[in-house]
DNA sequence: ACATAAGGTGCAAACGTTTGCACAATTGTT
DNA sequence: AACAATTGTGCAAACGTTTGCACCTTATGT
């Protein structure tokens, strides 16, 4: 079928093409009859403006760009979801590009937001990126940045982070608060800036109350993290708790409890750091502190339209991470 | 930073913008040492494209539409990453535009992907959608729609689908094979064709063997399945199988099962519809069809790019659902 | 009656590409 | 020496919008 173009309503109408663009615009110098006629026959004709055109003369795309490691995964979709949501309410489209963890992969997503003349970037860095180099270029273009949860180092980024420091602290003192002795701490991977911070908040908490101590463990991978726990339970070192730094952890801490039939809380008690989802399909439901991907993304959001309007203060935002009490304590 | 044009780069090389055009472009007409000489600057003063440009002349976008209920969910994202993955090889874009199951917000979406002269869009149903019109459409401006797993009814359009009938076949005849009697199944939305569809292939299997009788309920969430399966256990109705025909079912009847600590599979077994991320985080481990999210993405990508390549048959599709065997029946 | 203002509309350029065609310069063929 | 073929390059239009400016009507005030 035929596509519909200013062009043509004006031959219809015998008006020029600036008459119907104003009048579809509801310009005030165009006479009531006129922006009437047009009106009528933009609908009935379906007429639907062409976005490359106007992207084109403008010279910026409603459209946001966001690069993620993966799409799928416990956190990630929460967060693609709020975007999405207040793109559509802010009349942006949202184009979704996977790094994969790949430095390379990333790089080139960047490039595609360029070529696209996008309004703004949001990027959660991959494990693997080093060079930031890219990524300059893009704040050199004008390009609104704005990282969220795995953020780069360095003060002149906008970085949207959940409060690491302050969850891990939380949790680290809720074990305390429950007596727990002999705890075992799992993190993720240890190159990631997110890692050290929760690491290091925690176990200053931890050490602050003598008589407890702490094993440190590094998994990057649920099985790690089963294979990890089993073996605090064959040779019987003893072990009151368990803290888990990730969705990705808990699921095989909780595999190789269940599988060893240990209750919680009364063997071991556990907690995690989680989105939510995960802990409550558990029995007992998991206590854990809300890592809430929705609430970051609102907040990535509010602050890429700060950026758009002019607003070029480069900030670090953090959104808190409530205690959500489970039965697993 | 100033944006760097062909014009740009043929200010500079005193060269016209159309050679600037040809040289990037390998064209047999410009001479080896022009090429040279254009890439080179291209290079350095790191000339992108503007794709609004581009679509705007060629008439078209290199972009995809993926419109679904939402993205965060048991099934969705994988599909979304398997689409994503394609458009990234075959050098596309990926826009993501939610429904929130909400026919308005649907229609809308088909709007925007209008506007933005998409290449196609991808579909899947929200549950609300009665009227076909908008989607029609779209395929009259010729642009390509290719919907998968909620599909309307029809065979006017295109569908990808999971093979539910075999699916839905397959768990039955397991379940009498492994000598069940008493079996309750509890299936999703029942406006959904899918439901009907899983429903209709399970009961005609189980109705073969005489002796196996089906509790079948309907259930719209995870606690919905919760309630009903409890129900099932405290007036001693005997029940030997679960059949649950989605992960959202399982979640509350596994809730269930782990509150009463009935055992799996001694006291009752189970079996499940699942895209298999969460059968393997219970234990013993759910025994299940795999409804592969990430399977049906790569192929509801083949197909659409059979569309943009002419060929206009209408096909309907159909992804295998392998059994997976845990140790819960 | 005449100047001025106001109201309505159209022209044309611009956004950055691509591409058919024309043209100039060089080379090869008689 | 005349001509054709080849090679390399540029011109200009087109894609669909938006917008500053100029224009032509009328109505208003003197």
């Amino acid at each position: 079928m035929e596509v519909i173009t200013l062009k043509r309503i004006s031959e219809v109408l015998g008006l020029s093409i600036s008459t119907i663009s104003r009048a579809l615009k509801n310009h005030p110098d165009i006479s009531v009859a006129t922006k009437k006629r047009v009106n009528e026959l933009a609908n009935t004709l379906e007429y639907e403006p062409n976005m490359n055109a106007i992207s084109l003369r403008s010279k910026t795309n409603r459209v946001f760009g966001l690069i993620v490691p993966t799409i799928s995964g416990f956190f990630y979709d929460s967060f693609i979801s709020a975007i999405e949501q207040e793109c559509r309410k802010n009349e942006y489209s949202l184009m979704i590009l996977q790094s994969s963890n790949d430095a390379e992969i990333e790089k080139n997503s960047l490039r595609i937001c360029r070529q696209n003349r996008v309004s703004g970037v949001f990027v959660c860095l991959s494990t693997q990126t080093i060079s930031m180099d890219a990524f300059d270029k893009i704040k050199e273009a004008d390009i609104p940045l704005v990282f969220f949860d795995k953020v780069p180092e360095g003060s002149n980024y906008n970085k949207i982070c959940i409060a690491d420091e302050h969850a891990a602290k939380l949790a680290a003192e809720l074990l305390l608060q429950k007596n727990k002795k002999n705890i075992l701490a799992i993190f993720g991977n240890q190159n990631l800036s997110i890692t050290r911070t929760r690491f290091t908040a925690f176990q200053k908490i931890i050490s602050l109350q003598k008589e407890a101590s702490m094993n440190t463990k590094y998994c990057n991978d649920s099985d790690a993290a089963k294979v990890v726990t089993k073996q605090f339970f064959v040779k019987p070192k003893k072990i009151d708790a368990i803290f888990c730094m990730s969705d990705e952890i808990l699921i095989g801490v909780m595999k190789c409890l269940q599988e060893l039939k240990i209750n919680i809380p009364e063997q071991v008690g556990v907690i995690a750091l989680s989105d939510g989802f995960l802990p409550k399909i558990y029995t007992p439901e998991i206590t854990y502190i809300e890592t809430s991907g929705y609430k970051l993304g609102k907040l990535a959001f509010t602050k890429m339209l700060h950026c758009i309007n002019g607003n070029n203060d480069v900030e670090e935002m953090f959104i808190t991470a409530p205690l959500v009490k489970g039965k697993s304590l």
